[in-house]
DNA sequence: AACAGCAACAACCGCAAATCG
DNA sequence: CCGATTTGCGGTTGTTGCTGT
């Protein structure tokens, strides 16, 4: 059993450019054939180890010395969409960059870029929670051109405001099971998201035109996000099933820029962490639906197939929920 | 000037795979 | 084949230096 550098007595902690010289000379000298005879053989209190390590992150000669370049960075964000946290691997495709280096660059710098931008650093792909929607959800509510509120275009607005949500539920959904997650459809829509539900609930009007948008190719969302530029094409990405439910009339055109840009939905905005699919999240003490819904929508189903309700409610949609869950369920 | 907060980096630890006897 | 030892990897922690108050 490996006993711990403190328990043997040896050096811990900074090394000293006296032991760095004592290190390289040794190496230099016979070589690293046997890390664990290295520390005696150059006279250095430390473990073999310890002694690897500095040699391979710092003494080595072949070291790259600087910052990390563009290009590197560039580099680093594909490999990690490939492999994963696979340091070494990636390190492999970066002459004279190390393993740690990469690593520490990925967790002090390009993680929280990433985050910034609105992609999860695991996935690489748009951070889709579906709370994202509420503060989205009064603008659309209330983005009628005219003053004069019509009980027609209020619920045609809030019908659209539903459409919005369950195009991200289904962005979520795909990137839980495409993350590996499973979600059974069985599930309380609360699981999914606690604060959604019951504005989930406001609409039961056909939607196929909402899933034209999401069978559009460009709704794949890994194909949406530039990983170079760091800028998610959301906007992009959702148009296309805007394009066909979004009415003119009364109606903040979704393809004039204005309600995107106004919106701040996916710029400078602070994306919270994705919902989890655990029956633990299922607590009641989330954060308060700050939508109210009309109050002949305000009982979501609480039963334990409530989510199975809401998706599968009418004969048009029911067909492509069951499409798109099983497109997801089917891809790796 | 002193301090707190933060970011960046170096180094350590634990575990698992590979190698050795 | 098997147990012990060594090596490599990834996660985490500790230290240092910078910046803002």
């Amino acid at each position: 059993m490996e006993r711990t550098a403190e328990e043997n007595g040896l050096k811990k902690g900074p090394w000293t450019p006296e032991e760095d010289q004592k290190l390289v000379d040794c190496i230099q000298k016979y070589g690293h054939g046997s890390w664990k005879e290295l520390p005696k053989l150059a006279g250095l209190n430390r473990c073999g180890k310890s002694c690897r390590l500095r040699w391979t992150n710092y003494l080595r000669p072949d070291i790259k010395r600087g910052a990390i370049t563009d290009e590197e960075e560039r580099v680093i964000i594909d490999l990690h969409a490939e492999l994963g946290n696979k340091w070494s691997a990636i390190a492999s495709y970066l002459p004279g960059r190390t393993d740690n280096e990469i690593k520490n660059f990925w967790n002090t710098r390009l993680k929280k870029k990433l985050l910034r931008n609105g992609i999860d650093p695991d996935t690489h792909m748009p951070r889709t929670h579906l709370d994202t929607l509420l503060p989205v959800l009064p603008q659309l509510l209330s983005c009628n051109s005219s003053r004069t509120h019509t009980w027609e275009s209020v619920v045609r607005s809030q019908e659209n405001a539903a459409r919005l949500a369950k195009l991200l539920l289904v962005g979520n959904i795909l990137q839980l099971l495409k993350s590996g997650t499973t979600v059974s459809p069985h599930l309380p829509m609360e699981t999914i998201s606690p604060s959604l539900g019951s504005a989930l609930v406001m609409s039961r009007t056909p939607w196929d035109s909402l899933m034209m948008g999401l069978q559009s190719e460009r709704f794949t969302p890994k194909a949406e996000f530039d990983t170079l530029t760091c800028q998610p094409s959301f906007k992009d990405a959702l148009r296309p099933a805007f394009q066909n439910t979004m009415e003119t009339d009364n109606m903040m055109d979704i393809n004039s820029n204005k309600f995107w840009e106004s919106s701040n939905m996916y710029t400078d905005f602070e994306v919270p962490d994705l919902v989890s699919a655990s029956p633990v999240c299922l607590s009641t003490d989330q954060e308060p639906n700050n939508f109210t819904s009309p109050d002949e929508f305000s009982n979501p189903p609480t039963t334990s197939n409530a989510m199975e309700d809401i998706l599968m409610d009418d004969e048009a949609s029911n067909y492509y929920w069951k499409q798109v869950l099983d497109q997801a369920t089917l891809s790796p």
